[in-house]
RNA sequence: GCUCGGGUGGCGAAACCGGUAGACGCAAGGGACUUAAAAUCCCUUGGGGGAAACCCCAUGCGGGUUCGAUCCCCGCCCCGAGCACCA
């Protein structure tokens, strides 16, 4: 080493030396247990609880649990009491269907997977504290999974429907619609067929206006916001009764449009072959066509029906009135209409809309034509539909011609509602969340099934329902749970009247296990309580979330659901869960997606025994943003375990030095750069901007490692504070052989002066018709004048001016001076 | 098709409010140390021109606004993610 002081080689960075040492030591001391009760300044910072999979931890996880440590571990150096708390989402579909394939039982496997998690988790060194840590599988919690379930059934946002649900046939279990990826499903890509079956569902569609409202006030990643908008789809509009024709009574067809501007163009209508009113409008003449079609479009999967863009439909031979214009149209069934959303029927208005033109050509359907662009000729012909256009007046609509399409909306609506057809309305796309799945691996629905009483709820004393064993859990295609398998368990008498009764065979969704999750952390261990009242007020919400945005309308809606549902029967005081929420980038490597069949994935434990885990940390962060990700290259991580044997190395012969003099401009220029550095690195950590605090953190040691002189002890030790977030362990061991004891965390951030922050001398660029064309040292307070005198006085510079005078002077005081001219 | 990101050297990236494009790091080349190699340290490194001072070009493509555009506006192309017959 050149910056040898006395001859002697000083001691090299040991990275597994040190990082068993200080596991060991906060192990020992407790240094990242919270002082759960007595915390004067709480901060929780939570990261998603990952599943604990067989392969263990993934790097991608690593990521995210590291960029939030970072950030909790700086939150702490600023003097929070900081609560990072670790889980594992442990039930689910996941682990059975991994048992299932390795022929072994999740109740032995999921444990295993836990020892493995915990220990990679450790070895990255993040501060967790393991005192609170839970599993969504241990009955202490789901106990309070299942009293959830009963809040909302008592709440009445739990009920049981008969429904339509996505089957898989693979996995031989209903599917949320979540779960649904372009038709198939998300675990093993199978088409999804539909099937009914008698399902648990909470009505989170009731909350839909809401959970869209608050998102404008909360402090979150905008790219999760607009997802969860997309996924809520609120529209505005109008339901439109549409009388039938040829009926006696007074049936009526109602529909749901956005468009009640265009109702003069309604040629036809669709029903959704699931319609109610199918059977009663398909004439006797068209019995057989009908019933062919039927028959067809119920087969199919979903697969078929979501990707195909071939339309297909057929007549009922029923007729209705279109309200506005008086005339009969066609009824249609067609399943391009779905009987999910608005009423299952549409009025068609092939004009004006892709999907209603395409099926008026096919089926050689009247067009008209009741909007047009200003000055366009409404008889012309035309080969696609007139969807939109800021200037589209009406015409071919009676007295309404000539309003914009917005006046319209609002003029048409009124003239129906009048009549009593027409109501304005607001649709979401948002469908109740199916919670029931028939399958093993889940905490039991509470309910028991009483011939007398019903549905009976479990009371809330004799929870948990605990899972029972079941040797052979392996899903049929019965459409029950193996649960019903496990004779002695499932008969049980009806809590209200002793009668007979079965329990509920069902287990409920894994996104109701992590809906929760963060309220039970910080009363871990209270088993008579799901979350505690005073820890709940001290700890929640929570202050930060890390997570991936594949969560983005899974587990956050949900999560934020079951908390507003929580708050408004009076259990907490706030009704969002998370006040600040930021989504992680993804990593790739190489460029190229991770995936085990292209044996590209990045094993966390391999790098971490080569580079020390402060080195492999150092790199995640420094590798792209933490919110956009980055791409892994095994090259590069040398260069922050290179950056992090200079800092041990300047510490150590900072320490050994004895105190000489050193060159008054060198140290002033040092301390200029230090007191910048800490004030970037401190700027840059709340905006989890880590990988350019990490390029300033090596940059300020370019500085101070240049020339021959060995630094001294203040100008090293800031250093160690600024990087302990990043690469906590060598921090710590440096801390130590500073001089100072106890942990490194608990010392407070470092403070940077503000007239060193600032340079004296500005380097002022000089531009001349907006291109450099030089740079002058001026001081850093100087005026326009002065600063235009600087400029010309250089020739480099003048000489790029017409004339002798500028024309034009931009002066942006202590940035640059524009000469034009 | 719609929505949201993104496109900057050989590579990962930086530029925070419209003001020095390429910080920091990797890789590469050269040098020092070494019997040698590794490690370490120092130097060079967007492209073109020039002996040099310097000059020209350059942030996916084409226009525009501006004294000045990687950044704002209009029109395209490409990549990634999500949604997808939602009336």
């Amino acid at each position: 080493m050149d910056q040898r002081v006395n001859g002697e080689r000083p001691e090299e960075y040991d990275p597994q030396k040190t990082e068993d040492k200080w596991q060991q030591r906060w192990r020992d001391q407790g240094t990242n247990v919270t002082d759960i009760r007595g915390a004067a300044d709480p901060y929780y910072a939570l990261m998603m609880f990952p599943y604990p999979s067989a392969e263990g931890l993934h790097v991608g996880n690593l990521f995210a649990f590291v960029g939030n440590d970072i950030y909790g571990r700086f939150q702490r150096l600023q003097g929070h009491n900081v609560f990072e708390p670790f889980g594992y989402d442990a039930f689910g579909i996941h682990s059975e269907n991994y048992a299932l394939s390795v022929g072994k039982h999740p109740s032995t496997l999921i444990p295993q997977n836990i020892a493995n998690f915990e220990r990679q988790v450790k070895r990255a060194g993040l501060m967790i504290d393991w005192t609170h840590s839970l599993a969504t599988t241990d009955p202490d919690y789901y106990k309070w999974t299942q009293w959830v379930f009963l809040q909302l059934l008592k709440k009445g946002l739990a009920y049981k429907k008969q429904a339509a649900v996505n089957w898989c046939p693979s996995c031989k279990t209903v599917l949320a619609n979540e779960q649904v990826i372009g038709g198939r499903c998300e675990r093993c890509e199978t088409p999804v067929e539909q099937r009914s079956l008698s399902q648990w569902f909470f009505k989170i569609s009731d909350y839909a206006p809401r959970l869209l409202a608050n998102l404008d006030h909360l402090d979150w990643s905008e790219s999760t916001k607009t997802a969860q908008r997309n996924w809520i789809g609120r529209s505005e509009g109008a339901e439109i009764a549409f009388p039938v024709a040829t009926s006696e009574g007074d049936e009526v067809i109602r529909v749901f449009t956005t468009r009640p501007d265009t109702i003069f163009g309604a040629t036809y209508m669709v029903l959704a072959p699931e319609h109610p009113l199918v059977e009663k409008l398909t004439t006797p003449d068209h019995q057989a066509v009908i019933d062919a079609y039927l028959e067809r479009t119920g087969k199919q999967d979903l697969v078929t029906r979501k990707t195909s863009t071939e339309k297909t439909g057929v007549f009922t031979g029923s007729y209705a009135i279109n309200p506005a214009t008086g005339q009969r149209i066609p009824v249609w069934i067609a399943d391009y209409v779905l009987m999910e959303y608005g009423t299952g029927a549409i009025m068609a208005v092939p004009a004006h809309d892709d999907r209603d033109f395409e099926f008026a050509m096919l089926f050689g359907l009247p067009i008209v034509r009741v909007v047009c662009a200003e000055g366009d000729d409404p008889t012309a012909d035309f080969s696609t539909p007139f969807t939109g256009g800021d200037d589209a007046k009406l015409v071919n609509s009676g007295r309404f011609d000539g309003l914009s399409v917005e006046e319209a909306k609002r003029a048409i609506v009124g003239m129906l509602a009048e009549k009593g057809a027409a109501k304005p309305l607001v649709n979401f796309r948002l469908h109740d969340w199916c919670i029931s799945r028939q399958r093993y691996w889940g905490p039991p629905i509470p309910i028991i099934y009483c011939d007398v009483c019903g549905a009976v709820p479990v009371p809330e004393k004799d929870l948990p329902v605990v899972l029972p064993y079941v040797e052979d859990f392996k899903p049929d295609d019965s459409g029950v749970s193996p649960l019903a398998r496990h004779e002695d368990w499932y008969h049980v008498a009806c809590p209200q009247c002793g009668a007979r009764g079965r329990r509920e065979t069902d287990v409920s969704d894994t996104f109701l296990d992590s809906a929760w999750y963060f309220l039970r952390y910080p009363s871990v261990g209270l088993d008579d309580v799901p979350f505690d009242n005073n820890l709940t007020k001290k700890w929640l919400p929570v202050d930060t979330y890390i997570g991936g945005n594949e969560h983005a309308v899974l587990h956050l809606l949900y999560s934020r659901f079951v908390t507003m549902v929580l708050h408004d029967m009076d259990y907490l005081d706030f009704e969002e869960p998370y006040v600040k929420f930021r989504a992680h980038g993804l990593i790739i490597r190489n460029g190229a997606k991770m995936s085990k069949s292209r044996g590209n994935v990045v094993i966390p434990d391999e790098y971490i025994a080569t580079w020390g885990a402060d080195a492999f940390r150092g790199y995640l962060m420094f590798l792209g943003p933490f919110e956009e990700g980055g791409d892994f290259r095994d090259a590069s991580i040398s260069g922050v375990r290179r950056f992090l044997d200079r800092l041990w190395a300047s510490v150590l012969t900072a320490v050994e030095r004895n105190d000489g003099p050193t060159p008054a401009a060198d140290s002033t220029e040092v301390a200029r750069k230090l007191h910048q550095t800490i004030k970037k690195v401190g700027d840059d950590i709340p905006r989890l901007s880590y990988n350019t605090a990490i390029a300033a953190m090596m940059e300020y040691m370019n500085v101070l490692r240049r020339g021959e002189r060995v630094p001294r002890r203040e100008e090293v030790e800031p250093v160690v504070q600024l990087v302990a977030p990043f690469a906590p362990h060598i921090a710590e061991e440096l801390w130590e052989r500073l001089g100072h004891s106890g942990s490194i965390f608990d010392a407070r951030w470092p403070a940077f002066d503000p007239a060193l922050v600032a340079d004296e001398r500005l380097e002022l660029v000089i531009q001349v018709n907006g291109k450099t064309r030089g740079r002058v040292h001026v001081a850093r307070d100087i005026g326009q004048d002065a600063a235009v005198a600087a400029a010309l006085a250089e020739e480099s510079i003048a000489k790029f001016l017409s004339g002798p005078v500028p024309r034009k002077i931009i002066f942006v005081p202590g940035r640059l001076l524009n000469l034009v001219g």
